[in-house]
DNA sequence: CTTGACCTGTGTCTTGGACACAGGTGTAGA
DNA sequence: TCTACACCTGTGTCCAAGACACAGGTCAAG
């Protein structure tokens, strides 16, 4: 199979094929009667893994301790569920703090409807901004 | 004023002191007997509006648009009105899919808790994720 | 045989700073 | 006056996770 097709296949797109590629998920051999890189089905479905974990809330980085940690043979399950503990926090963090931010947008927002647009002057670039 | 100043006074790292002024948003001099940079109030100042539109869910270049209207002597409001509508629509899309995310992650955890470690095989990686 | 649409790999670019580095400063003690 | 040594400085490089530009290759239609 040729990276269109695996991507098509996956529904990431080309680019996310070619960089899991390029950083060693994969290792396709290339055609060598054009130099296209030929994915097998076992890649596939290393990608496939590799995509699930990825929605899953795994870093790049996360998935290739993984990958690295099942290719010794050992059993990856207890890194699986010690990096999602923290990636699990992590997106926590980041969840409650664009609740916030979008909090704040909006009560700018409804701030703003009411303020006249105004020049610049010395000491004031936007009101709207500053004001607020 | 010295970076470390600036950046104490702004609650902000030295390093985003460092980065503003070398994208430009500000030019303190240079003290020519030490080389340090030498920031002056209106820096001070200037840079607390960045620091604020950033706050508000403005981008980095954003704020440089807005500088940049501003700084012709225009008014920057009608600027600011249609990049926060922007930046509001990003970020609420940002927020549901964290929102999707972090509920997968929650309903992976509480599936794995009943689920045993177990060893990769042929086929598969680790069957947590597989079998999510 | 040629056109032109589509595909390929490689290399560079992105955001918003964080970090490493080599050297400068300033103050406390000798 | 000298020396340590902690702390500060600017510049250059690095990060995630791909997206994108580019020059060239492929392939079916005409």
């Amino acid at each position: 199979m040729r990276v269109n097709q695996v991507a098509e296949k996956l529904q990431v797109s080309v680019g996310t094929v070619r960089y899991y590629t390029r950083i060693g998920f994969i290792k396709p051999e290339k055609n060598s009667s054009n130099g296209y890189k030929s994915y097998s089905q076992a890649d596939v479905q290393r990608l496939r893994f590799v995509i699930t974990a990825r929605q899953l809330g795994f870093t790049v980085e996360d998935v290739g301790e993984i990958l690295g940690e099942a290719g010794k043979g050992k059993a990856a399950c207890p890194l699986v569920r010690k990096l999602i503990e923290m990636r699990l926090a992590e997106i926590e963090l980041r969840f409650t703090e664009t609740k916030i931010l979008l909090t704040r947008m909006k009560a700018a927002l409804r701030d703003w409807e009411t303020k006249p647009d105004k020049s610049p002057t010395g000491h004031m670039i936007c009101h709207l901004i500053e004001e607020f």
